[in-house]
DNA sequence: TGCGCTGGTGGTGTAGTTTC
DNA sequence: GAAACTACACCACCAGCGCA
């Protein structure tokens, strides 16, 4: 693995939000700046629209290098691939074919486009200017002997490790100087959105290399074409710039509790954090490193389901021509068929209170029906485990409206996850030095519940993975839960144990019902909550300390 | 522990629809 | 009519789970 440079504040704080780089972008001195980066010949002003006329590689390579922006590319289909940034309000669409129109949107989409528009007239004005001079000096004998004419002047857009003005410095000097003063810039810095670069520009070269070694290579699909997203890793740039924060999982204390209302106080505060990091720290430790968050739910139409993808099939369109078999033994099934089985419930005395497995929260399919469900059932609190989300998931497109949502995502791998859903009437607040996830990958968010009609109570979700150590119970599970105790609170702790409660004879068993007796915690599910034609289980649990709840 | 199965994810291209 | 946009089918990869 290549040694990783020190992260430098230049990598997360994102140029086009600094006030002297807007002004750049606003000056005409743009397009002299993009000059010394060949890639941005393949950008054209023609009539009233901005062009991109070259492949998709290069796009990303100019959007990265160039425009110096971070995010995801998707192909939304009809030929057209869209650029959507995590460091700018920016969407960019290109729109491959017969006119390769290039759209900006956003906020600082429309700046970036006036730079790039001013970049193209800059440019096409400058080589024209040029070309006349040119003319007129190769009409001289001597000088013609030094010039490389062609190369200058009707330069293809197609060297890359070479600017197209600078062909070659030492033959050119005393024409392209005279011509072009700004072109010292360049040596300094290719753009003003660029990051450092250095003088013979190798790392354009790297990515051109990276680009075509990607087109030769075997077809990449799915995780491996995103080439931007590549592209920021492979650069060192922090994919995740404003919501990283190193994560000490050995001491809760240390767990980060994050108010995204509270995002740009502390954006500053966590950049130098992350700047700081020492280049040997794992990259895991630090990329996205927010295990959670607290989102006070704000009210407002689903906008995250497509206006063609209604709720009317029970399980997702694209799989509709081959629907997941309503198979026996699996758990992948939609909420509606399982609801029977894998919701497990007690009605308290004062909250009604559920739990459910819903292994992946991303499925709009899941989701849609899981806010049904609270809609239909009212439940008070609605723990959820197996969420896989992560960072990429905001928890506005996760919400559920009328609950606040606490959410604490595994981070170091795929899958695993749980989240809590609070009806807002009821105040709720996380107890942070209890919440993490361990090592072992065992999850256990607390929270506090208090009603002025109804006794306040201690919620623990509880998610163990089938390949999390039984010892988690007493090493991980049962501190925290003495340490809640002491708060003289009842306490529900719900979850997925990956404990069969109905196979007494097994080992699983025998530690999680040990573990039961020694913290006099009652186990309410009796009943198996996933049934199919060969068998039974027991696996999500609701543990409650007194009786009396 | 390894294998097979499965759904989620995100890529591609095609075709249809909407907008200008 | 072209551009812009959307929906869909198909494909490959990944990770989790069940099972032998």
């Amino acid at each position: 693995m290549a040694a990783r440079r020190v992260m430098a504040s230049s990598d997360i704080i994102p140029p086009l939000f600094d006030k002297s780089r807007k002004e750049i972008v606003n000056s005409s001195t743009i397009g002299i700046d993009f000059l010394g980066n060949a890639l941005s010949n393949d950008l054209i002003y023609e009539g009233t629209r901005l062009k991109w006329c070259n492949d998709l590689d290069s796009l990303k390579a100019f959007v990265a290098e160039v425009l110096d922006l971070n995010g995801k590319w998707c192909s939304p289909g009809g030929g057209s691939k869209r650029f959507t940034s995590s460091n700018a309000e920016l969407t960019l669409t290109w729109y491959s074919g017969k006119q390769n129109t290039l759209l900006f949107q956003g906020k600082d989409g429309n700046l970036i486009r006036d730079g790039c528009v001013k970049f193209c007239q800059t440019r096409d004005g400058v080589m024209k200017s040029s070309c006349k001079q040119v003319q007129a000096l190769s009409k001289n004998s001597e000088l013609q002997r030094d010039l490389i004419a062609p190369n200058i002047l009707e330069s293809e857009p197609t060297s890359i490790s070479r600017p197209a003005n600078q062909v070659d410095v030492a033959s050119q000097q005393r024409i392209s100087k005279p011509q072009i003063p700004e072109q010292s810039n360049y040596k300094q810095s290719a753009s003003p959105f660029a990051a450092p670069m250095n003088n013979n520009n190798s790392k354009i070269n790297k990515n051109t290399l990276m680009n075509k070694n990607n087109r030769n290579g075997h077809r990449n699909n799915g995780h491996h074409n995103n080439s931007g997203l590549n592209q920021c890793k492979s650069q060192n740039v922090s994919l995740q710039p404003f919501i990283s924060v190193p994560v000490n999982n050995g001491d809760p204390e240390s767990v980060p509790f994050y108010d995204t209302n509270r995002d740009l106080q502390n954006k500053a505060l966590q950049i130098n954090q992350i700047a700081n990091m020492p280049e040997k720290q794992p990259i895991s430790d630090w990329i996205g490193s927010l295990p959670l968050i607290e989102i006070p739910i704000q009210a407002k139409n689903n906008q995250h389901i497509n206006r063609n993808t209604s709720n009317k099939l029970p399980f997702p369109k694209r799989h509709r021509t081959k629907p997941p078999s309503y198979r026996t033994g699996h758990r992948h099934q939609s909420l509606e068929w399982l609801s029977h089985l894998d919701i497990v419930y007690q009605l308290c005395k004062r909250l009604k209170i559920a739990h459910l497995n819903i292994r992946s929260l991303k499925s709009n399919t899941h989701l849609t029906q899981l806010r049904d469900l609270a809609r239909r059932e009212n439940f008070d609190i609605l723990t959820i485990s197996e969420t896989w989300l992560n960072t990429s998931v905001s928890s506005a497109e996760v919400r559920i409206d009328g609950y606040n949502l606490f959410r604490l995502d595994r981070l170091n791998k795929r899958g695993g996850g749980v989240c809590t859903y609070v009806r807002k009437e009821l105040k709720s607040s996380v107890l942070k030095s209890l919440t993490f996830i361990s090592e072992e990958n065992f999850h256990q968010p607390w929270i506090n519940v208090q009603c002025q009609k109804f006794k306040s109570l201690i919620i623990c979700v509880a998610y163990r993975p089938p390949d999390c150590p039984l010892h988690c119970f007493e090493h991980t599970l049962k501190p925290n839960y003495m340490e809640a105790l002491v708060l003289n609170k009842s306490i529900v702790i719900l979850g997925d144990l990956n404990c069969d409660g109905l196979k007494d004879n097994c080992v699983e068993y025998k530690i999680m019902d040990r573990f039961l007796n020694e913290m006099n915690l009652t186990q309410l599910i009796k009943s198996p909550t996933r049934i199919t034609d060969a068998t039974q289980s027991l696996l999500d649990v609701i543990l409650v300390s007194s009786k009396s709840i």
